[in-house]
RNA sequence: GGGCGCGUAGCUUAGUUUGGCUGGAGCACCCGGCUGAUAACCGGGAGGUCACAGGUUCAAAUCCUGUCGUGCCCA
C-alpha cells in the first residue's frame, strides 16, 4: 500500500503549516472525536476561558499545551474528548481598559458618556485580540472548538448564571452585608488588590494618640491612629487578651521640648501595652498596675464625638474587646476600631455587635450629625480641625507625623478611604465542610496544591463577595421592593418577563442598563411596590465558576450534554488560578449541586523571563510565541515546555533550551525517519507485503533489541503520563529516539540498509525501523502533534491522531512487541564495553583508526552474538573471552556503608580505615570462612563488595554491575600489519570527507590516485580503499603527485591524493 | 503581615517522598577521537559553599529550625 517518498530535508514551519491545511481540509480534529464515538466513554475536559483582550503571550501557550496534551491522549486511548472553546467577557480588567482608552477616569464620566455606549465599547474590547488567539491557538496546534464556544456575555450564560445565584438564594446562601474596600470618592469606585498594588506611594501624615477616657474609672486608654478622619466612627476598643498592660501615672509635666498638641496632667493615669510605654510616653510617669488584656475586655468608655453614631440595640459599644490581631509591632496595644472602614474593625464589629453606621458619606464628606465643625466637609481635610478639638477636650496625648506606603487612586492620584460597601454575599461559611470535602475528592497536581494551598485557604473559608458596583458584567439578579423591603432573586429571563411591571420595557439583552429600567411587581401578599433591581454586577469570577453547567445553557437545554459531562474529568489552569477559577468552580458547585466540579486538576507553574522575573506587558519581558512558531516550530516549544522541568515548576524560559529541542528532539527524529525513507524508497519497500514480512524472532539481534527498548520505553512513558509526570515521559523518549534509535539502531545498521540486493536481514530492519517509529509518533503525538503526524502519514498513509495508543487502555488494544530482557542486558554489556574501550584509547594514546590485535572480554554473560559489533566498535582484529582473570586482575574490596554503618555506628571510620589496611585476597578468605573481623566487628559478605581491578601493564577497563565485575581488555602492541589496516581506514576517511566537499552522489564513482611515502600499504587494504570510496579508476604510488592533490600526515606517513 | 511553592555548575535541570558508595545529565567552553551521520556522535577535562546559618545523625542536597532571595495567592 504505502511506499515511502524520501523526505529531504527538514523545514519545521513548512512541515507544520502544510499539516494545518491538512487538518482543516480533513477535518481531522473532528474525525479523532467522532471515531471513538462508537466506543461511549466520555473524558469531559472543561476550558478554563480567556480573555481576548491582551495579546497571548508564550505563557498563554503552556496552558493550552498541557490542555491539549491530555485530551490527545485520551483521544487515543479511545475517549470521546469534547472540547468547547470559551470566552471570558466581564469584569474590571475590561472596563478599565475601555476607561483608559476614552479616558473616562471616574464614575461620573462613565455615566455622562452613557452607561450603554460605555457597556457597548466594553464589548467590542473584549474581541480586540480575539483574533490573535485564535492563530495562537491553531499555530501551537491546540485542539479546541472555536466554532462554537461559550461566551460569559451571552444572554444564555447569563441566564444559566442568574439560575445559579437563585438556587443559593433559595436555600438562604444569599445575603446583603458590607464589604470594606479601598474606595475614591473622586471616582466613586472601590479597587481590587491588583489595582490598588500599582498605586501605593509614600506619604507623610498626621497620625495621633488618643486618650479614651473610662466611665467607671479615672484613666484614660491611649490608642493610636494614621486615620484621625476615622475618630468619629470610633465605636470600639481592641486589645490582645495575653498582651501585658500598664497602668501608669504621669508624675512630671510635659518639658520645654513637647513637640505640637496634645499633652497630660501630673497625676493622669494612662493605660497601654507595656512593650511600647517607652516608644509613646514623652512624660516621666510611675508603673502603678500591670495586668493582661483580658481584664480590661468589657470596661465602657466615653464616646470621642458623642451622637456621631446611635448606639442602638449594641451593649458593645464605646466598650473595649478583645481581638487576635493586636499586635505590639507599633502603636499603643489598643486598636482602635470604626467598624465601617478597616477590614479587621468590620469583621471584629460584626462579630461583637458594634453598630454599623457610616460617619462619612460616598462623596468622601462627613455625614450630618457627626460635628457642627465637620459636616459636609471632605475627610481628608479635616485632620487638624479633628485634633483641634480632641486637645480643647483633653483627649489628645500625642501627634506626630507618619511616614508609611499608602494606597492611591492611580487614576486621580488621591489617597483612598477604606470604605465599608454595600455588597452580597455568598455564605461560603455555610458550606465549608461540604466544599472541603469535594476538594479532598479531586485528583491535584501536584497533590499540594489541593491539600495545602486550597485546602488551608477553604478551612479559613470566607463569605463571598460577588457583587461589584460596575457596569460591565452580569447583572445581579436580585430585585427588592421599595415598600415592604421583600428580596426576590430571579432565576431566569422567563420568570422576570411574567414578574415585570406593564410599564417596564423589555431589555434587548441581559445587561445594564437595560435589566435596570425592569420593575418587577412585588410578590408580597398586599403589596402593591414596584421592586428595583439592586445597582451591581456580579464579580466576574462567578461567571466563569459557572462555566460547568452554564456552557450548555443548562438547565434551560441539554439537559443530556451536561449531565453526561458533571463533574468534568480535567481541568488545567495556571497556580494563580487555585483562588481563582478552581475556587469558583468548586464554590458554586458546591452551593449549587452540592457535588465536586471537577475530578482531576492540573495546576500548573507560572513561565518566567530567562531571569526568573514574571513576564508582564510593563517590563516588556513577553516571549511572543510567533518568535519561535517561525523559527524552530510548535513541535519545539511544546516539546520543550513539555520536558523542561515539571508542568508545576515555575520556570525560567530560555530562548535556546527551544533551539535545543528542536536540533536534538526533532532533527535526530527527521534523520532517523529520512534514514529509513530513503532506502524504503529506494527499495519499494512495502511493510503491508505479507510475502516480504521477516517475524520478529527471525530478525537480527540488534533487532530484537531495538524492538525490546521501545516497549520498555513506552511502558514507563505511560506509567509517567498516568502519574502526571509528563516532563519523565518526554525525557525518557528523547532519551530513546536519540541514544537508543538513533545513535545505537541507526548507526549499526547503516551497513545493512547499504546493501544493495534483497535480504531477508534488509528486511528485517526496514520492518524494525517502521514499527519503531510508529510506536514513537504516537506516544509522542499528544505533546508534539506536527511531525508525528507527517511521519505516521508517511509510514501508514493515515493520521497518528486517529491511531490507538500504543500501550493500549481499558478500550484500545495493547500494541507492543514483546520484551526480551536477557538481550536487553547483553545489548547493555556490549555498549557498555564499547565505551570502556574507547576509554581505553584515550588514555593509551591509540587512535581510533589504528586496529588492535586483539580483545579480551573477561568475565560477565554471554554476549558472543554481539561479538562482531562489539569488535568493529572496538576495532579490534579478534575478539575473545577469557576466564584467567589472574594474567591482568586483582582483587578490591569495597565497604557497603549503609550495612556497615548500621553495625558499627561511630567505630565506622576506624572500621574503614583498617578495611583499608587489610590484604584484600587474605580477608576474603577469611570472610568466606567466617572468621573475618575489624575493629571487633564480625565481617560478612553482605558488608563488602568485591571489584575487580585491572593490573598495572594492561590496557583494561573494568565495569561492575550487579551480577559480577566485566573486564575489557585491550592488545596495545603495534604490527606493519596493523598500521597498514590503519593507514588504509585514514586514506578512506580524507577521500570520503572530500567527496562530500566536492558535493558527490553517493553512489557516484571516482578515479582515485594516492601517494604514500612512509609504510607500506598490503594490497588487500588498498583494496579496501578503492572499494570503500567506489574509485572505478585508481592507482597507487604511481608517478609523483600533482599539484592539485589533497596531501595529509599520520604517524609520521605522508599521504597525497587526488580525486577526478 | 499570613499561606503555599521555588533556590543544585555560566545557563536549563536530575536527585529530596524513603538520609548512605565519587551530587548525575544537557547547552556553552577546552582537549582528543569518530563520521558518506544531522545543527550530529563518542571519550576526556574544567566548572558545585547543593542560597545562607544552626540543629538531629556514625552519615544531610535529602530530615528539623531560622534567615535571605524569588514567585503565586491572600491581607
Amino acid at each position: 500500500m504505502s511506499v515511502p517518498v524520501s523526505p529531504g530535508e527538514l523545514d519545521p514551519v513548512a512541515l507544520e503549516s502544510s499539516l494545518m491545511g491538512i487538518w482543516q481540509d480533513e477535518k481531522t480534529f473532528s474525525k479523532s472525536i467522532e471515531s471513538r464515538r462508537e466506543l461511549k466513554s466520555p473524558f469531559t475536559f472543561l476550558e478554563g476561558p480567556p480573555t481576548a483582550n491582551g495579546r497571548p503571550g508564550i505563557h498563554h501557550v503552556l496552558s493550552r499545551l498541557f490542555k491539549d496534551m491530555v485530551c490527545r491522549w485520551k483521544s487515543m486511548e479511545g475517549h470521546v474528548v469534547e472540547r468547547k472553546g470559551g470566552w471570558d467577557t466581564h469584569g474590571l480588567p475590561v472596563e478599565i481598559e475601555v476607561q483608559k482608552q476614552l479616558d473616562l477616569m471616574s464614575n461620573e464620566a462613565i455615566e455622562k458618556f452613557g452607561m450603554e455606549a460605555f457597556n457597548q465599547k466594553c464589548k467590542e474590547s473584549v474581541w480586540t485580540y480575539e483574533e490573535a488567539w485564535r492563530e495562537m491557538t491553531e499555530r501551537m496546534g491546540f485542539w479546541v472548538d472555536m466554532e462554537d464556544p461559550y461566551v460569559t456575555l451571552q444572554d444564555d450564560y447569563i441566564e444559566s448564571a442568574w439560575w445559579s445565584l437563585k438556587q443559593m438564594f433559595e436555600k438562604g446562601l444569599l445575603f446583603r452585608g458590607h464589604k470594606v474596600l479601598p474606595y475614591c470618592p473622586q471616582t466613586g469606585t472601590s479597587y481590587s488588590t491588583h489595582e490598588v498594588s500599582q498605586g501605593y506611594k509614600e506619604v507623610s501624615e498626621p497620625a495621633v494618640f488618643v486618650k479614651f477616657k473610662l466611665v467607671d474609672e479615672e484613666a484614660s486608654v491611649l490608642a493610636w491612629t494614621t486615620t484621625p478622619w476615622t475618630l468619629p466612627g470610633n465605636v470600639g476598643l481592641a486589645v490582645g487578651p495575653e498582651v501585658t498592660y500598664c497602668r501608669v501615672r504621669v508624675t512630671e509635666p510635659p518639658s520645654g521640648k513637647w513637640e505640637g498638641r496634645g499633652g497630660a496632667e501630673v497625676g493622669e493615669e494612662l493605660i497601654l501595652a507595656k512593650d511600647l510605654i517607652g516608644s509613646v510616653l514623652r512624660n516621666h510617669a510611675d508603673i502603678v498596675d500591670e495586668f493582661p488584656g483580658a481584664e480590661l475586655v468589657g470596661k465602657a468608655y466615653a464616646p470621642l464625638f458623642p451622637g456621631a453614631i446611635e448606639r442602638g440595640e449594641s451593649k458593645a459599644a464605646w466598650t473595649i474587646v478583645a481581638a487576635d490581631f493586636v499586635t505590639t509591632t507599633d502603636g499603643t496595644g489598643v486598636v482602635h476600631t470604626a467598624v465601617m472602614y478597616g477590614e479587621d474593625d468590620y469583621r471584629l464589629g460584626m462579630e461583637v455587635g458594634f453598630p454599623a453606621q457610616h460617619t462619612v458619606g460616598m462623596d468622601g464628606a462627613f455625614v450630618a450629625g457627626v460635628h457642627e465643625l465637620l459636616d459636609g466637609r471632605y475627610v481628608k481635610e479635616c485632620d487638624d480641625e479633628i485634633i483641634n478639638l480632641l486637645e480643647s477636650q483633653g483627649l489628645l496625648y500625642r501627634e506626630h507625623d507618619y511616614t508609611h506606603d499608602y494606597p492611591h487612586c492611580w487614576r486621580t492620584d488621591h489617597p483612598l478611604l477604606y470604605y465599608a460597601m454595600d455588597s452580597w454575599f455568598v455564605r461560603m461559611t455555610a458550606v465549608r465542610e461540604q466544599i472541603l470535602s469535594h476538594n479532598a475528592s479531586v485528583e491535584w497536581a501536584p497533590e499540594w496544591t489541593g491539600t495545602k494551598r486550597m485546602g488551608e485557604w477553604l478551612s479559613n473559608i470566607k463569605d463571598w463577595a460577588i457583587s461589584r458596583e460596575r457596569y460591565w458584567g452580569t447583572p445581579i439578579p436580585v430585585w427588592i421592593c421599595p415598600d415592604c423591603g421583600t428580596e426576590h432573586c430571579v432565576g431566569s429571563i422567563e420568570e422576570m418577563s411574567s414578574m415585570k411591571t406593564e410599564s417596564s420595557p423589555t431589555p434587548p439583552e441581559l445587561h445594564r442598563p437595560y435589566v435596570d429600567d425592569v420593575r418587577l411587581s412585588c410578590p408580597s401578599d398586599g403589596c402593591s411596590g414596584e421592586m428595583v433591581r439592586e445597582p451591581y454586577v456580579m464579580d466576574c469570577w462567578f461567571d466563569s465558576g459557572c462555566a460547568s453547567f452554564a456552557q450548555w445553557h443548562y438547565p434551560f437545554e441539554n439537559e443530556d450534554l451536561f449531565s453526561g459531562s458533571f463533574p468534568v474529568d480535567y481541568i488545567c489552569e495556571a497556580v494563580d488560578q487555585t483562588r481563582g477559577w478552581f475556587y469558583s468552580l468548586l464554590a458554586v458547585a458546591t452551593t449549587v449541586f452540592d457535588e465536586p466540579c471537577f475530578r482531576r486538576c492540573l495546576s500548573l507553574g507560572h513561565i518566567l523571563d530567562k531571569d526568573g522575573k514574571k513576564m508582564s506587558k510593563s517590563r516588556g519581558n513577553v516571549v511572543n510565541p510567533w518568535d519561535h512558531f517561525s523559527k524552530e516550530g510548535a513541535d519545539s516549544i511544546r516539546w520543550y515546555m513539555t520536558t523542561q522541568s515539571a508542568p508545576w515548576s515555575p520556570t525560567n524560559f530560555d530562548p535556546n533550551g527551544v533551539r535545543e529541542s528542536y536540533a536534538k528532539m526533532f532533527l535526530t527524529l527527521w534523520n532517523v525517519y529520512r534514514f529509513h525513507s530513503d532506502y524504503a524508497a529506494l527499495d519499494d519497500f512495502d511493510p503491508e507485503d505479507e510475502s516480504g514480512m521477516v517475524n520478529p524472532s527471525d530478525r537480527s539481534p540488534l533487532d530484537r533489541w531495538i524492538l525490546s527498548k521501545v516497549t520498555e520505553m513506552a511502558d514507563d512513558f505511560h506509567q509517567n503520563f498516568v502519574s502526571w509526570d509528563f516532563h519523565k515521559a518526554g525525557r525518557g523518549l528523547e532519551d530513546f529516539v536519540v541514544n537508543d534509535l538513533s545513535n545505537w539502531y541507526v548507526r549499526r545498521s547503516r551497513r545493512r540498509l547499504w546493501e544493495e540486493s534483497d535480504s531477508n536481514d534488509k528486511r528485517a530492519c526496514q520492518h524494525t525501523l517502521h514499527e519503531v517509529l510508529l510506536i514513537v509518533c504516537r506516544l509522542m503525538a499528544p505533546i508534539s502533534p506536527f511531525m508525528p503526524d507527517e511521519i505516521h502519514r508517511s509510514l501508514t498513509g493515515s493520521s497518528v491522531h486517529l491511531a490507538d495508543w500504543p500501550t493500549g487502555s481499558g478500550l484500545v488494544n495493547r500494541d507492543l512487541p514483546d520484551r526480551d530482557f536477557g538481550i536487553e542486558q547483553e545489548m547493555s554489556l556490549v555498549r557498555s564495553l564499547a565505551e570502556a574501550g574507547r576509554r581505553i584509547r584515550v588514555e593509551s594514546n591509540r587512535r581510533q583508526r589504528l586496529p588492535c590485535q586483539t580483545g579480551w572480554i573477561v568475565g560477565g554473560p554471554d554476549i558472543s552474538r554481539f561479538n562482531d559489533i562489539l569488535a568493529e566498535e572496538l576495532n579490534v582484529e579478534v575478539l575473545t573471552t577469557e576466564s584467567d582473570l589472574d594474567a591482568f586482575q586483582k582483587i578490591v574490596l569495597e565497604p557497603n556503608r549503609k550495612v556497615l554503618g548500621a553495625k558499627c555506628r561511630s567505630d565506622l571510620p576506624s572500621v574503614l580505615a583498617q578495611l583499608d589496611l587489610a590484604n584484600p585476597e587474605e580477608l576474603l578468605l577469611e570472610i568466606e570462612a567466617g572468621i573475618a573481623a575489624l575493629g571487633g566487628y564480625e565481617i560478612t559478605m553482605d558488608d563488602i563488595e568485591i571489584r575487580r581491578a585491572e593490573k598495572e601493564g594492561f590496557a583494561a577497563k573494568t565495569l561492575s554491575f550487579e551480577e559480577g565485575d566485566v573486564s575489557i581488555v585491550l592488545d596495545m602492541h603495534t604490527d606493519s600489519n596493523l598500521l597498514s589496516k590503519g593507514l588504509a581506514r585514514d586514506i578512506t576517511r580524507r577521500i570520503q570527507a572530500k567527496r562530500k566537499e566536492m558535493d558527490l552522489q553517493v553512489e557516484s564513482s571516482i578515479s582515485l590516485s594516492v601517494w604514500i611515502d612512509g609504510i607500506e600499504l598490503e594490497n588487500s587494504d588498498w583494496e579496501h580503499v578503492t572499494t570503500e570510496t567506489r574509485a572505478g579508476k585508481h592507482s597507487l604510488n604511481e608517478g609523483k603527485p600533482s599539484s592539485g592533490a589533497d596531501i595529509f600526515e599520520v604517524d609520521g606517513t605522508t599521504v597525497s591524493f587526488e580525486i577526478q
